[in-house]
DNA sequence: CTGAAAGCGCTTACAG
DNA sequence: CTGAAAGCGCTTACAG
């Protein structure tokens, strides 16, 4: 047996007012509306049983839940969770609170992730979408749900998005990596055909074509490139190509992995192999040696993201809500590129 | 404007039957008290304009929501996210959701994160509280909310919850490393008061006393554990203990911060200094040498865990419910206790 | 300044 | 086999 929940109901009662001053009280709509001696004695006996109002109810009743959701790739990744951490205080000073959750880039994953949170009513989303994601986002659009992607997007839905300049970031690093006289550099990446990793392929390509250096580019398939699968193939791939004397990983988890080989063939960093990462990671500064990352602007892109999703939440004319933001990356040269 | 939402309201005029009816077919209450022409007509109906129920109208009535909350230190950390993976196909499994969420070991914002899930009427939590989290736990215990308390407890609260033995299991961990010959092993950890830490702690202070060692421990304040200062703290214990030959590390986060500290100080590893961590980490396989580490059985932890909330979500009687489960932790022991 | 009443979208005991 | 009606706990337009 539960402890009777109190409500409203109760208050008034206890209270001798009716629901509607309580309401009033709760909601600091009182001001010219419910007299003091009424606001006090009601705000006493709320603080004196510990009332909390049902949310549920609230949200049912007004069709706002202050909830935004926050659907990442992987909340793991240092990346997406400092982003989280930002959105959260903006978030919470604008009177919301932010729920996140991992999509893991699995498409049916993420579409049972969003159905869980539309049927809860939540006001808007912030998503890193899968592959396929395009009719749910479509959706969202039609169904007026405030929506924002960021990390990619898709060319043909107009819809507000954050992400950074993957190409012009890609190419920057890429460079470096030549500039250090590096000649046959790889470039490590998945064969997923997601906006951002289009944008830093392109980018090396670029930077190779510039240095007339060869295109070495290694695919990994995108299905479990977080397993061995990764080891192996990038194994494989080095030794198809023996003259490498450099590596860029289009994404940390391949650096890691790419790492891992590097180790097992005792090649050493940035000695016989100039190494460098898309996306930093907390290990890139601790590894022996450290490895150099092109870094994306968290603070910016979270700014980015919670003004753009405001603006809907806020209700302005639709076209006037679509914004669409790129930002550049910045390169953290480390002794792997030394 | 959004699109009007469709209710069972609506679908009960279009197809010419009551809400009851509707309510029933949705629910698959129908089976004896629908003819099939009607759930068929309304299944159809349904199918068609892809009605959706609102959970928050359902949640309301019904007094369930579904959904579980998994709230955990921080679950960037693999030792959280791993079981959290885990717990989402079991809550899943048994008609659950999973919401996940970081305390980050912080009071108030554990406090706070409750409170957002309670006022939304969620269905239980598991919690890793953090110091000062009896009096919401006990709450919790008296309305009635399933919850169990997992990775920590609090000796004077009947509540489930799941552990590891942490003496032993840090016994264990420490006697290997005076296996190796090491005579002066420190123990670093934080100045928290938490069960798992006192219990880790006296897991050293059994093994340095049965092999007649110092006792050397380094108690590094809480707050601000995870930033730079960790880094300060074990460096001036380093300074003050020239004749360490191990370094024990109550868990995963002091252990990067070691790692660093000898880096910096050229200290090899094992030769100089063996070094082992409580709770593993990908780092750890991939660090040069490989870092020994007590792994934690998020299997059988995942498995407690359900196991002891489902039978509070079941309302078995309250007594029979309270489950407190103690397992084992495993010792890996690699390079760097080589 | 205050309250009675309708309604958000569901479920379910009850009557037929 | 089917439906009218009450009720979950809120908010708010309206009347006084």
């Amino acid at each position: 047996m539960k402890k009777k929940k109190i409500s409203i109901a109760d208050i008034a009662k206890a209270t001798g007012v009716s629901t509607t001053t309580v309401s009033f009280v709760i909601n600091k709509k009182a001001k010219n509306n419910v007299s003091t001696a009424v606001i006090e004695k009601v705000e006493k006996y709320i603080k004196e049983i510990g009332y909390k109002p049902n949310l549920l109810a609230k949200g049912l009743r007004t069709g706002k839940t202050n909830i935004i959701v926050f659907m990442v790739e992987d909340i793991s990744d240092r990346f997406f969770s400092s982003i989280a951490r930002l959105m959260e205080e903006k978030a919470y000073k604008n009177g919301y609170k932010l729920i996140f959750c991992s999509t893991e880039n699995d498409t049916e994953r993420s579409r049972e992730l969003l159905t869980l949170f539309k049927d809860r009513q939540v006001d808007g989303f912030i998503i890193t979408p899968p592959v396929g994601f395009e009719e749910e986002v479509k959706t969202l659009i039609e169904e007026k749900i405030p929506v924002v992607l960021f990390d990619r997007y898709f060319e043909d839905i107009e819809v507000s998005h954050v992400v950074i300049d993957n190409m012009e970031s890609m190419f920057k690093s890429v460079n470096s990596v030549f500039g250090k006289g590096c000649r046959n550099v790889a470039f490590i990446t998945t064969d997923s055909k997601q906006s951002q990793m289009m944008g830093r392929l392109s980018g090396y390509e670029k930077a190779v074509r510039q240095h007339g250096a060869p295109r070495l580019v290694k695919e990994i398939p995108f299905f479990g490139v977080k397993e061995k699968s990764a080891v192996e193939e990038i194994q494989s791939f080095l030794d198809a190509n023996p003259g490498l004397d450099g590596m860029v990983f289009s994404t940390n988890y391949l650096t890691k992995a790419g790492l891992k080989v590097l180790k097992n063939n005792k090649i050493s960093i940035p000695g016989d192999m100039a190494v460098l990462s898309f996306d930093d990671d907390e290990l890139f500064e601790l590894y022996t040696p450290t490895i150099s990352a092109l870094s994306q602007p968290v603070e910016s892109i979270a700014d980015k993201l919670m003004e753009s999703l405001l603006k809907q939440l806020n209700g302005k004319a639709e076209k006037d809500a679509i914004i669409q933001t790129e930002l550049m990356g910045s390169l953290i040269e480390r002794e792997s590129t030394g």
